[in-house]
DNA sequence: AAGACGAAAGTGGTTGA
DNA sequence: TCAACAACTTTCGTCTT
């Protein structure tokens, strides 16, 4: 009994996935971090911006399910309170509906407007309650997952502990901490991306950046091509192929230290160049140069110094 | 006409004195 | 703090298909 139960929450979660509209493949694979469901045969993207649908626990009775139910929302670092301190309801009446007296309700009216001003009395919970509904309308259009929404959040909570936002802009703190939170996950988004997605300037950004960086201590591996390669090959609507192709470039190219002191975006975009060319599936240098923020210049130097190193033929 | 090529000059970041 | 330097960008004329 118990067990079909099980089944048939397992049936459900199976079923909403759903066959690649371009060839038909059941072999979807579910990129929590990211937020997409992508098809490991032609590479496509079927699902942006995905709501996270895992469980916080499991349950195998109705008693448990019970026993570990909770009231009200759980607590989140993207409200600035985490969602943890009351509010008095607007509406006049008692619990159980009725009208209240007109003295009790000015008393009520009294409380209320001191209890808003309490929830948000410091300039830091002020700031928080501007700051984190910025970060979640950007880490949106990002297709951030609902975690890395929080780690953000929480990244920004620690900078202004640390007095980081005396004479910056919230904008550009918050774009820091969204860029941080992608550079620590190794998303494999540019700066570009990020600076399009806020409203911060790509100068700003970096100074921001940085100080954050240093300030929280925060120890970042320096970005690998590699981390780029998915981002751009589905923006490119390259198949998988390409995909593993490049990553075998990058791998020799790395071995012959042709990755170091130089962008990693631009080994990337160099990496695909010569991998789409390979695989006959061609992308002009202005295409990918779009893609990958750098340009054409900067893709050519790269590939002619990676197909000669490797002793590759690449025609146009 | 589109795409690739490469030279030249300018920019911003890193390094080392 | 400043100069030197490598990487990268922008711009533009030329070549190839």
């Amino acid at each position: 009994m118990v067990n079909m139960a099980i089944d048939e929450k397992e049936r459900q979660t199976v079923e909403h996935i759903v066959k690649c509209n371009e060839c038909d493949s059941r072999n979807l694979e579910r990129d929590e971090a990211r937020g997409e469901l992508i098809c490991n045969d032609c590479g496509l993207v079927l699902e942006n911006n995905e709501i996270d649908m895992g469980q916080e626990w499991r349950v195998f009775t109705p008693e448990q399910g019970d026993s570990l139910a909770r009231t009200g929302a759980p607590s989140t670092y993207l409200l600035h309170d985490k969602g943890l301190s009351t509010t008095i309801d607007w509406m006049n009446r008692d619990y159980s509906g009725k009208r209240i007296s007109s003295s009790k309700r000015s008393q009520y009216h009294r409380m209320r407007k001191w209890q808003q001003r309490a929830r948000t009395k410091n300039s830091f919970d002020r700031n928080l309650s501007q700051a984190l509904p910025e970060i979640a309308r950007i880490s949106e259009n990002l297709g951030f997952a609902k975690g890395l929404v929080e780690e953000a959040s929480l990244v920004y909570r620690k900078s202004l502990e640390k007095n980081l936002a005396r004479g910056r802009s919230i904008d550009a703190l918050v774009a820091a901490s969204i860029y941080l939170v992608c550079n620590r996950n190794k998303l494999g988004r540019t700066l570009d991306e990020v600076c399009s997605a806020t409203r911060v300037g790509r100068k700003e950004l970096t100074k921001c950046y940085k100080i954050v960086k240093q300030s929280l201590g925060v120890r970042m591996e320096v970005n690998h091509p590699r981390d780029f390669v998915p981002s751009f090959i589905s923006k490119l609507g390259l198949p998988s192929e390409v995909q593993s192709l490049t990553l075998d470039i990058l791998a020799k190219a790395e071995q012959r230290e042709l990755t170091y002191g130089r962008s990693p975006t631009g080994v990337a975009a160099a990496a695909i160049y010569i991998a789409a060319n390979i695989a006959g599936r061609s992308r002009t240098q202005r295409e990918i140069a779009d893609v990958s923020s750098v340009t054409e210049v900067t893709i050519r130097n790269r590939y002619k110094e990676l197909a000669k190193a490797l002793d590759i033929k690449v025609e146009n």
